[in-house]
DNA sequence: CTTTCCATAACGCTTTGGGGGTATGTGCGG
DNA sequence: CCGCACATACCCCCAAAGCGTTATGGAAAG
């Protein structure tokens, strides 16, 4: 048993089960240890210091904070950490979000264990992978402009069923401005009306319900 | 071992992963076997006439059919089947059809492996078990009317953007008809416009994007 | 020091949505 | 056989949404 060579792995998810599932499929391999896991943000970060692992595997979704800003609160701390992210499915722009928060892998849990094995090995090697299927997701919203902070709050009302007058004065600003927000909030998501554009979001991940 | 009295489990999930965190978890115990598992609903209807299993641990979304249809088809062949339909979350549409399709129990992936075997004992000792916090959310809108086959329909063309009097043509009904089916659409989900009622409705799972 | 982007605002105009009411045919369950 | 739910349709009316255009101040980027 060459000890020396084994890959570190944290597994930060909080479904026990996937854990579990995650723990046999690594254990089950000889060049790869599963030194500690975390079931939320908070105590994700506490193992990370204390343990330093090569690979951390993250869920998107977490009880107290996104996987997204968990990877950029290690990565603050230890910039060369390799993080690959692990999420059942979810829109674009959760994944341009953890590549820009320097995940280095982004993987779906209906992947094959024989795949999540390569990835954590390409990964740790200071690769960086995607799987093609990812990558074109990405690559369809690739030259689209992104909404702004403003217009994202106007989609939030929206989604709610305000009407632009009440949005207004939640936000402070008159009808006619939230009306110009809505309006390039639809050409940029190429939505024929609100309704359209509240849909295309949620598929995307540009809100939450 | 009292090989006897172990209860005999088949798990239909299209996440490898977390069906070997399922294996680990009931192969841990003495009174359990997983004798089976399919990824698919076709090879778990195949499954389950070889093996007869005790207990069917089944994911909501499979790639072929869906966890609540290939519930009703092996139930239909075997009245008996003792099935927990497993979910990551769902509306309360799913919950509900669920358990009209005859599930003895719906258990979120993010059970704890405690819960989810002591849920496995009593549903093969006959009983049914929902936890409170689905229970809840079901009860929620039980008092509430269902939409009906033409009032999804009308919502899904609304959550695609079109207008009413498109939604009309494509129909072939006026559009003074679509605004009345649209106007019981938002009654019924106590939405004050077009645009939350898709909102909610995705939220609840009545439709999908 | 411009140029670009963002957020803000206003005005006029047309289309669409949503609220109210009334009515008719069909099919299903008591 | 009667009632009820459902889908269909038409009416009026006004509020709201969406489209085009113009404009201004601030911040960031070049």
């Amino acid at each position: 048993m060459s000890e020396r060579a084994q890959i570190r792995i944290l597994s930060v998810d909080d479904h026990p089960l996937l854990r579990e599932g995650i723990a046999a499929v690594i254990n089950s391999q000889s060049d790869m240890q599963l030194v500690a896991d975390a079931a939320n943000a908070h105590d994700a970060i506490l193992q990370f210091r204390k343990n330093r692992p090569d690979v951390t595997l993250m869920d998107l979704r977490l009880p107290d904070m996104s996987g997204v800003d968990t990877t950029i609160a290690i990565r603050r701390e230890f910039p060369n950490a390799r993080i690959i992210l692990l999420t059942t499915f979810e829109g674009d722009v959760e994944i341009q979000r953890a590549l820009e928060a320097g995940a280095r892998g982004y993987l779906l849990k209906s992947t094959p264990p024989k795949e999540l094995l390569e990835v954590i090995r390409e990964v740790h090697a200071g690769k960086k992978r995607i799987p093609s299927q990812i990558a074109a997701q990405l690559a369809e919203h690739l030259s689209d402009e992104d909404l702004t902070t403003r217009e994202v709050e106007v989609l939030r009302q929206i989604a709610e069923g305000n009407r632009n007058r009440d949005i207004g004065e939640k936000l402070f600003i008159t009808e006619e401005t939230v009306k110009v927000h809505v309006k390039h909030i639809m050409e940029k998501l190429g939505a024929s009306d609100r309704t359209q554009a509240v849909a295309i979001a949620i598929r995307r991940g540009i809100i939450h319900l």
